[in-house]
DNA sequence: CTAGGGTTAG
C-alpha cells in the first residue's frame, strides 16, 4: 500500500469516528433536552446521563457541556457544575455565564464576580454582563450592579433589555435613584430598547419607587409612571400590576382602581394587586368586595388571592370570615400544587393564632405535605405571640433551618418577655452564625438593654445602628428612645426623638412616657398636647401613659380630664388597665372617696389590677380599712402574689401592729409563698453589679462596706437619721432584722461611687420599689459626694441631686 | 447563559 492510500484509510477512519461521535453528541443532546430544569427528576436524569458519557469516553463539550451544567445548576447541585466547569481548560463564555448566574442565585456574587473577571474581555458578551449586574442586584448590591453597568459601556458593549431590565432593577436599591433614573431613561431612549414592553415595565416601576421614597414629590413621579405605562405598546400582566401597586403603594386607591377598570382582560394578577393593596391600607370590605366579584366571574382565585384575604381576616381578627374562605379554599379546590398548600396554609397558619386559635394553628402545621421556613417561623411567631415562651424555646431549638426573621423574633420575644439576658445571647450568637441583624433585631436587642439597664450595651448597638445605615428606623429609634429613657438618660431619649426622620404614635408615646417616669409630668403632658397639634391620634397605649404620667406627677385633675376625654374626644373605651391608673392616680393622692367612686361606676367587675392599686395608696397614706379590704380580694384573686402580703405586712409594722403582721406572715409560709428577693445592679465598665440585700458574694463587699460606713457618718452629720423603721418595711431583711442590715440599693450605689469616675452621675437599678429609708439615705449621699445619683424602681425614677429627689418624695 | 410584578413569618 503506498502513502496516500495509507493517509485516506487514516481520515476516513477518522472521519467516520466523527460522524459517530456527533451522532452519539445528538444524542446525549436530545436527552438531555428532556431534562426539564426546575423539575426534581432532572438532576437524577443527568446524572444518568453524565454516568453514561464517562462510562463510554464520552468527554462533553459546548453546548452539550453547557447545558449539563445549567441542568446542575437550576437543581442546585453547583459542586457539580463546578467540577465539570474544572475540567475543561477554556470554558466558553456560556458555561462562565452559567456559573455566574447560579452563584448569584445561590447568594455568592463574590464567587460569580471571581468567574467573570477571569473571563477574558475578548470573549466576554452582553450577555455575561447582564448575568453579573442581575448577580449584584438580587444580591442586594446596587452600587455594585450600577459600576458594572458603567464599566460594560466604557468597554463598549451595547446594553440591550435584559442589561436595563436589570440594572433599573438595582437602582431602587440605592439612595439617590431618582438622579440615576432620569439618566438611564435617556439612555434606553437613545439604545433603541424604549419601545420594550420589558423595559418599559422595568422604567415604570422604577418611577414608582422614587415616587414612595420620603422626599420626593410623588404625584410627578407617578405622573411619569403614569406616562410611561400609557406609552407602552404592547402591555403585558407586569405592565398593569406595576402601575396598579404604584398607586397603591403611594396611596392612591381611586387611581389604582381606575386604572384596573380601564383593562381590557381580566388578569388574575391584577385582581390581587388590587384586593392585595385594599389589605394593606386596611380597607378590608373592599378586598371581600373584588373577592366575591372575582367568584362571580368565574375567576379562579390563586394562593396570591388567598394568602391576601386571609391575613386581613387575621389583622382585623375577623376569624368568622377567614374560617369560610378555609371553608371555601378546601371545597373548591379539588387539586391543589404544592405550592399553593403551601402558601396557603402558611397565610392559614397566622389566621388561627393571631385570632387566639395557637393550638389549631400547631394542628394545621402538623398536617402540611410540606413546610417550609415560613410556616416554621410562623408557629414560633405564635408561641411567642401568646406568651408560650417556654414552647417556643424548645420548638426554636428544634428548627432544621433558621433565618433572619425566626432569630428576631425569638429576640423581641424575649425581650418582650423580660428574658432580656437570653435575648442579649441569641442575639450574639446569631451574628456569629453570619446572620447580619436587621433594625427589628436590634431593636430586640436595644430593648432587652433597657430592661437590664445596660447603657453602655445600649449604646454601642446605637453606634452599630447608624453604621450600618439603620439611623432612620422607626423600630429601631424607638427602640433606642425607651432604652435611653429607662437607663436614665432621659435628655439622650429626648434629643433622639426631636432627631429621628421619621416618628410615629409609638415614638410620642415612647417619649411621653420617659418624661412621665422620670417625673415630668408638666412637660409630658405638653408633648401630648404637641402631639395632638401635628395630628397624630392617641391610642390606648397613650392614654396609659399620660395616666402614669399624672400620677407619678400628683397632677389630679389633669388625669381625671384626660381620661374622660379618652371616650368623648377619641372614642376610645377604657379598659380595665386605664380604670387601674385613674385609681392609682386618686390614690396616691390620698383622694379615696373618689377612688371608690370610679370602681362602683366602671363597667367591669374590678379584678386584680384595681385592688393592687387601691393597696398601694392606702399604704402611702395609710388608710388601714381600706387596705385591708383590698389585700382581702387580692387574696382570693391571686393568693400566691408576694406582693400584698409584703404591702399588707409592711402597713402593719408601720403602724405597730405586729401580731397582725406576724399573722400575714404566716399565712405566707403557709401557702408557699416566697417573696420575689429584692436586688439591685449597676453597669461599671460594660459588666453588670448585681446585690443582693447584705450581700457577701460580690468580691468587693468588704471594700463597699467600710466606705459606706465613711459615708454614713458624714450623712449623719448633714442631720441624716437611719430610719430604723424602714428595716422591717421591707422584707428583704426577712432574715436579719438588725438597723445593720444593708439593703441592696445601697450597696449598688456605693460601689458606683466607688469605682466609676468622678463626678460621673451613678444610675443604680432595683426590681422591687425603692424602701424609703435608702431613699432618704440618697438624698444626703448624693449632697455629700456632690454627685448626682438616679436610682430605677419598679416604677419609676428618681434623681437624687443637691440633698433633694425629683420625685418630690411623691412615689 | 441574562430581566421586570402580585403573598405568607415581626
Amino acid at each position: 500500500m503506498n502513502n496516500a492510500a495509507a493517509t485516506s484509510l487514516t481520515n476516513l477512519a477518522q472521519s467516520l469516528r466523527q460522524t459517530d461521535i456527533r451522532a452519539v453528541a445528538n444524542r446525549y443532546a436530545a436527552q438531555l433536552q428532556l431534562c426539564c430544569p426546575h423539575s426534581p427528576t432532572s438532576f437524577p436524569l443527568a446524572r444518568t446521563i453524565h454516568a453514561h458519557m464517562i462510562a463510554s469516553g464520552f468527554k462533553p463539550h459546548g453546548h452539550i457541556l453547557n447545558r449539563l451544567m445549567d441542568v446542575y445548576c437550576k437543581s442546585s447541585h453547583l459542586v457539580y457544575a463546578r467540577h465539570l466547569f474544572d475540567e475543561i481548560p477554556r470554558p466558553d463564555v456560556v458555561s462562565r455565564t452559567t456559573l455566574i448566574a447560579a452563584y448569584s442565585s445561590a447568594g455568592d456574587p463574590r464567587l460569580a464576580r471571581e468567574i467573570f473577571d477571569r473571563t477574558p474581555l475578548s470573549i466576554r458578551d452582553s450577555v455575561c454582563y447582564n448575568a453579573m449586574i442581575t448577580g449584584y442586584s438580587h444580591n442586594n448590591d446596587g452600587h455594585a450592579a450600577i459600576e458594572l453597568f458603567r464599566e460594560m459601556r466604557w468597554n463598549g458593549f451595547q446594553p440591550d433589555n435584559f442589561t436595563f431590565t436589570s440594572v433599573l432593577g438595582a437602582l431602587a436599591l440605592v439612595a439617590d435613584h431618582e438622579r440615576h433614573c432620569q439618566q438611564l431613561h435617556s439612555q434606553v431612549v437613545k439604545s433603541g430598547t424604549g419601545d420594550k414592553t420589558s423595559v418599559l415595565n422595568a422604567l415604570t416601576s422604577v418611577y414608582v419607587k422614587c415616587a414612595s421614597s420620603p422626599s420626593a414629590s410623588s404625584s410627578l413621579l407617578m405622573g411619569a409612571a403614569k406616562k410611561l405605562f400609557e406609552e407602552t405598546p404592547v402591555k403585558d400582566e407586569l405592565s398593569w400590576t406595576t402601575i396598579i401597586t404604584g398607586y397603591v403603594r403611594n396611596d392612591d386607591l381611586d387611581a389604582a382602581h381606575q386604572v384596573f377598570i380601564g383593562m381590557s382582560e381580566k388578569l388574575v394578577v391584577a385582581w390581587n394587586a388590587m384586593i392585595s393593596g385594599y389589605v394593606q391600607k386596611g380597607c378590608v370590605s373592599e378586598a371581600f368586595g373584588m373577592f366575591r366579584k372575582m367568584h362571580g366571574l368565574g375567576i379562579r382565585h390563586d394562593e396570591f388571592t388567598y394568602t391576601s384575604v386571609l391575613s386581613a381576616c387575621a389583622d382585623t381578627a375577623l376569624f368568622p370570615h377567614g374560617k369560610q374562605v378555609h371553608a371555601y379554599i378546601l371545597r373548591t379546590e379539588e387539586k391543589p400544587t404544592l405550592d399553593f398548600t403551601l402558601s396557603v396554609n402558611n397565610a392559614l397558619i397566622s389566621l388561627y393564632w393571631k385570632c387566639g386559635k395557637v393550638d389549631e394553628a400547631r394542628k394545621i402545621f402538623e398536617k402540611m405535605p410540606i413546610k417550609d421556613i415560613v410556616s416554621r417561623n410562623a408557629i414560633l411567631s405564635a408561641y411567642v405571640g401568646s406568651g408560650r415562651v417556654t414552647e417556643a424555646r424548645s420548638f426554636f431549638s428544634e428548627m432544621p433551618e433558621r433565618n433572619l426573621l425566626t432569630w428576631t423574633v425569638m429576640i423581641s420575644g424575649c425581650a418582650h418577655y423580660g428574658l432580656a439576658e437570653e435575648g442579649l445571647k441569641l442575639f450574639s450568637q446569631m451574628r456569629s452564625h453570619g446572620l447580619e441583624p436587621c433594625d427589628y433585631a436590634f431593636a430586640g436587642a436595644i430593648t432587652s438593654c433597657s430592661v437590664l439597664g445596660s447603657l453602655e450595651n445600649g449604646r454601642q448597638l446605637h453606634a452599630q445602628l447608624v453604621r450600618l445605615g439603620f439611623d432612620s428606623s422607626l423600630s429601631a429609634g424607638n427602640a433606642l428612645i425607651t432604652m435611653y429613657a429607662r437607663c436614665g438618660v432621659a435628655d439622650a431619649a429626648h434629643c433622639l426623638f426631636f432627631t429621628m426622620p421619621f416618628v410615629d404614635s409609638v415614638s410620642w408615646n415612647a417619649m411621653i412616657a420617659a418624661l412621665g417616669q422620670h417625673g415630668h409630668g408638666v412637660q409630658a403632658l405638653e408633648l401630648f398636647e404637641q402631639m395632638l397639634k401635628e395630628d397624630i391620634l392617641p391610642d390606648r397605649i397613650t392614654f396609659l401613659t399620660i395616666l402614669s404620667a399624672c400620677s407619678h406627677a400628683g397632677l389630679v385633675e389633669e388625669g381625671r380630664r384626660y381620661f374622660d376625654s379618652m371616650l368623648g374626644l377619641y372614642g376610645i373605651k377604657p379598659g380595665e388597665d386605664h380604670y387601674a391608673r385613674l385609681i392609682d392616680l386618686f390614690c396616691r393622692a390620698g383622694k379615696f372617696s373618689e377612688a371608690k367612686e370610679v370602681i362602683h361606676k366602671m363597667p367591669y367587675k374590678p379584678g386584680a389590677p384595681i385592688w393592687e392599686a387601691l393597696l398601694a395608696g392606702c399604704r402611702i397614706h395609710g388608710n388601714m380599712d381600706l387596705g385591708i379590704e383590698a389585700a382581702e380580694r387580692l387574696f382570693e384573686l391571686m393568693p400566691q402574689h408576694d406582693g400584698t402580703y409584703v404591702l399588707l405586712a409592711n402597713m402593719y409594722s408601720s403602724v405597730g401592729r405586729w401580731n397582725d403582721r406576724a399573722r400575714v406572715r404566716k399565712l405566707m409560709r403557709d401557702r408557699g409563698v416566697k417573696k420575689e428577693p429584692g436586688c439591685s445592679w449597676i453597669e461599671v465598665e460594660n459588666m453588670v453589679h448585681v446585690f443582693l440585700v447584705d450581700d457577701i458574694v460580690h468580691p468587693e463587699v468588704n471594700a463597699i462596706y467600710s466606705y459606706l460606713k465613711e459615708l454614713v457618718s458624714k450623712m449623719r452629720k448633714l442631720g441624716y437619721v437611719p430610719d430604723t423603721k424602714f428595716v422591717l418595711h421591707d422584707m428583704e431583711s426577712e432574715q436579719k432584722e438588725s438597723a445593720l442590715s444593708t439593703h441592696s440599693e445601697k450597696l449598688a450605689v456605693a460601689f458606683g461611687l466607688l469605682k466609676l469616675p468622678i463626678g460621673a452621675t451613678v444610675r443604680v437599678f432595683k426590681n422591687l420599689r425603692i424602701c424609703g429609708d435608702c431613699h432618704n439615705a440618697f438624698k444626703f449621699m448624693s449632697k455629700v459626694v456632690a454627685r448626682e445619683i438616679i436610682v430605677r424602681d419598679g416604677k419609676r425614677f428618681h434623681h437624687f441631686k443637691d440633698g433633694q429627689c425629683s420625685c418630690g418624695n411623691y412615689w
